[in-house]
DNA sequence: GCGTTAAGAAACCGAAGAGTTTCCAAAAGA
DNA sequence: TCTTTTGGAAACTCTTCGGTTTCTTAACGC
């Protein structure tokens, strides 16, 4: 609150309130219609506001997407590793949050779609996405291969390598749909995903089990 | 040659002839810059002729691009069955024609990247290129899969989810560029795709190895 | 009421790009 | 030469979309 008020009329919300609003109906735009499907008009008139407001609080489409990366920080990976001593496969699915619930995934699907779809076609805004969320989730994958590798649970193989074949895998099912594609539920990714990890561990499992 | 030929001026080029020109020349473009970046103009101009001429022979853009996915039914996969006699990993390389030159997997790869990009994008072509593409792929690895699991030479596993697993790891390397990616070069990805065959046989090997 | 600020509605601008058309020159047969 | 067909150059239409501007009304302090 301020002592003495600003003459005129009163903002509705204040800008800080308002932008978040914005990024939040636009986010639902971007992850649905991708960058270039989303235009600015509609996101006006989604958010029942004039586009003269808009462009007030983000002067460019890119610093709206931009906030919107930077608000959806949210990573593919999940970043508290797992306790040591779980599994490894459901160390992995724990990672790859095989576990949450439907809304939630499907936002990160949709935004692992839009890294993926967008990121060649408007460099101004690949390396936004990449450097938040795929970049990071790999490193964070890669470190892990390593770990368990040198715990011994997994055979040595180049880590980044691995974590890589791993996450083409997981998420290519997880984001990919191809008109003629039977993997349409969520139980039917989420069952590919866990293939993937099951055939993943055996394929990198120590020649001599520990157990 | 006509016993007669017709009145006025004589066609430069067959129209046959021409289309496969323009074919040819416009597949560098939809390759490079994909759907959505290809402009009739600039593929009129790349061909030295008129976008009246163009578009006699192609009345749509769709059109234009539906013929160069025809032309180009060079399939991600190599259809003839490798012989029976070759180890796993080296019939999988053979499928996955990880022995081929420069110049023609550059092309293999934009247009599997094409697929992967646009056809979300642009559904009027994605049934195009996915069933010129994807799918006939999917289908000849699957049935590869069965046929090695009757064999015994894999331990049993659904194979259309294994068929997906190794396109999604073989290709998503071969295909994407990620900002900070060190794999770069074709020795690194194929390096990569054949890690990828090695660490997948492993995990589908049977229980009790034959040899 | 008056000045001032907020904000919607809607027109507008400019650039692209698909697709069309007009104009004109070239090249053949008659 | 006259007619006919080809085909390039380029202007044009139409639509979309990012971004701007104008006009108006609402809401406040004074």
């Amino acid at each position: 609150m301020h002592a003495t008020r600003p003459r005129g009329r009163p903002k509705q919300r204040s800008d800080a309130e308002e932008r978040q609003r914005i990024i939040a109906l636009a986010c639902e735009f971007f992850l649905d219609v991708g960058y270039g499907g989303t235009t600015m008009d509609g996101v006006a008139a989604r958010c029942g506001i004039s586009k003269k407001t808009l462009y007030r609080l983000f002067p460019a489409k890119t610093d709206l997407f931009r906030a919107m990366v930077a608000d959806n920080r949210r990573t593919m990976l999940a970043l508290p590793r797992p306790p040591e001593d779980l599994p490894l496969a459901q160390a992995l699915a724990a990672i790859f949050r095989l576990d949450i619930e439907e809304p939630d995934n499907n936002e990160r699907l949709a935004f692992i779609r839009l890294a993926m779809a967008d990121s060649d076609r408007y460099p101004e805004i690949a390396e936004a996405i990449t450097l938040e969320g795929a970049e990071p989730a790999l490193r964070l994958l890669t470190t892990w291969m390593t770990h368990q590798q040198e715990r011994g649970a997994l055979r040595p193989f180049p880590p980044q390598t691995a974590a890589r074949m791993l996450m083409d895998m997981v998420f290519g099912v997880l984001v990919k749909r191809f008109p003629g594609d039977d993997l349409l539920t969520r139980e039917d990714r989420f069952a590919h995903a866990r293939h993937c990890i099951d055939v993943f561990l055996h394929g990198l499992a120590p020649p001599a089990p520990l157990d």
